[in-house]
DNA sequence: ACGGACTGTGCAAACGTTTTTACAACGAAT
DNA sequence: ATTCGTTGTAAAAACGTTTGCACAGTCCGT
């Protein structure tokens, strides 16, 4: 292994000469300068980034820390739209990227300190909206820097960035309203979730709006699935009284609502209206094309990665709760043509 | 910070026994490693792991290589599957997992150089099917361990996984010819990748094996995206002679061959049936359901990262080439009721 | 009582950097 | 001629570990 001491006995100077030479210190020579460089090309050297992270105390790398069981999130596809907008930011300003995931229930602590303490990576991007997520309270008492996507209602004043997920929900339901429906379910998400939390109030909030009435037995709770789409959709068109438009939590879960509607020989829209929420790039292939909220995936994580590096540089931070916008984008999965009242 | 000489001093022991504590050392007594525990339990600590990896020259850390534009991996769906592989050998392991690109084009030698000759990582795990990939070739010649998803047919000697691809193309092109099709088409992916090569080579191999026209015009270059299959689509269905059936590289193609069929109004399967390949979860949910080649993602990244981990442990490697099985999955879109013929 | 094997611990070097401090050489200003 | 600022370089300490070597103490067989 070539090391900077190498480059120096060749190139006449010492060490530290070699390593001014490398972080491009004012105060050498140019002459010096060249010789090393040329030195450090023929050999290919490359500093160690260990011994470098040993003394400077940085790693200049982030950890992207996905919660308890990540089998969810690798299937959904808005994962990919994610590491994406983070990588960017990251490989940028010269950041690498640790993927890495918290398992085990007291471990789960565990894993997480390992990289706090142990000074394993200078910031952490947590993907989680758990109601209560004891690795956020971990971190926020921690003092080190992370930065949430998505939300913690037991901690609301931490760095995080989010959909104002309510509004969004809103906006769906109004858009169903809209269109004639006064009869909406919804098909939520674990009910620990704030991203669910968030929805379904959003939802409620639109149907007190318009003073239309809520059925609980037209709110089902489900996983981020399609089977799980496909047994909430079961069970709430097995109802006497079925309604004639629904709310879903995630595409992925309305793939499976259209699936069963399908077989049931239900007609989308036309006997029953979808509006879901992430737009993956798969919402507008399905037939009919599924109307979604797109949550600006790759923005959550461009935004997220910069807000963290920031913090680890101790530049200011504008704001503890960053929202990046909605958009709903309308398909024919909400556009009937005829309307069943009441 | 808390240090291991904290906790010698604390413990009245020297940060050698700390240290051999830490690493369950045969030749210490139960009680100071009772003590020791206690107080570094009371303390938080977790070592240092750079000033650990300077010393060891291990990093317990793998590299995810994504090669030129991952923008295409990132969308693609069967990424995060290949991840899931992936984490669930490295964690198990006990090694961290960097997700980085190569990006730029001399960079992109100069960015694995940095994790190679900066002993970033211990072994790298490169994404890539390309057929004469540099960093293939710089990491060949490197010594450093590595392991290739995808294969080079520059390099058939390296440690790598991939799939039976010409295999897979020829089941899936015989599979329609069984189904009565005398006029198959192929949608190929960039022909600058082997896995383009391999799949187009098996469907003529077929063609061949049954004596049944190839045709030129019915094969049609592209890329990873839907657009792609749809123009693809457009072009090949636009010509005076059409073909009945098409083998497709991918599903995420396939799902912009379906959109353009349905648009101009033809049925599938009864007028042109598809087989494409990767089966993404999606695939089923299309309609008609999507018959597509089963790769086996999950196992390709398992099987990678157990392979890759043996060899920076030296512990002996079973094959130089490892392939995972392909399955066709049967599914509506291939299953036409009558066929016409020629 | 003695040599040896074994057990438990400490000392110090090493890993490859960065960075503080020091200092030599030089030109310019007094 | 002396002082002073500037420029370029070197020496050495520090970062937090691991580990080979040394050594004191204990236990055992003779």
């Amino acid at each position: 292994m070539v090391t900077i001491k190498d480059i120096a006995k060749l190139a006449g100077v010492s060490p530290s000469t070699v390593s001014r030479v490398v972080s491009n210190h004012p105060r050498i020579s140019l002459d010096t300068s060249r010789k090393v460089k040329q030195i450090m090309e023929e050999l290919g050297y490359h500093p160690n980034i260990m011994a470098k992270s040993l003394v400077s105390k940085t790693t200049q790398t982030l950890a992207i820390l996905l919660p308890r069981p990540a089998e969810e999130l690798f299937q959904n596809f808005f994962f990919g739209e994610l590491l994406r907008g983070i990588l960017t930011v990251a490989n940028r300003s010269g950041y690498d990227t640790l993927l890495t995931t918290a398992t085990g229930e007291h471990d789960e602590i565990e894993s997480v300190a390992r990289l706090v303490r142990g000074r394993r990576v200078d910031g952490i991007i947590l993907l989680s909206s758990r109601v209560n997520d004891p690795i956020v309270a971990y971190l926020a008492q921690s003092e080190f820097p992370f930065v949430l996507i998505g939300s913690c209602q037991a901690h609301p004043d931490i760095l995080s960035v989010d959909n104002d997920n309510t509004q969004a929900a809103f906006d769906a339901t109004q858009h169903l309203i809209a269109q004639g429906h006064e009869r909406i379910g919804f098909v939520s998400g674990p009910a620990n979730l704030t991203v669910s939390n968030d929805r379904l109030h959003g939802y409620q909030k639109a149907l007190e709006a318009y003073r239309l009435p809520i059925r609980s037995e037209w709110i089902v709770e489900g996983e981020f699935l399609q089977e799980s789409g496909y047994r909430a959709m079961s069970l709430i068109m097995s109802l006497p009284e079925r309604p004639t438009a629904l709310v879903v939590i995630d595409d992925v879960v309305a793939f499976g609502v259209l699936r069963g509607l399908t077989e049931l020989g239900y007609k989308v829209p036309d006997d029953i209206s979808l509006v879901s929420f992430n737009n993956i790039a798969l919402s507008e292939l399905a037939s009919p094309p599924i109307s979604s909220i797109d949550i600006g995936t790759y923005q959550l994580g461009y935004t997220a990665a910069q807000a963290l590096i920031r913090d680890v540089q101790e530049q200011p931070v504008q704001t503890a709760r960053m929202v990046i916008p909605h958009r709903l984008m309308i398909r024919e999965s909400s556009l009937s043509t005829m309307i069943k009242k009441g």
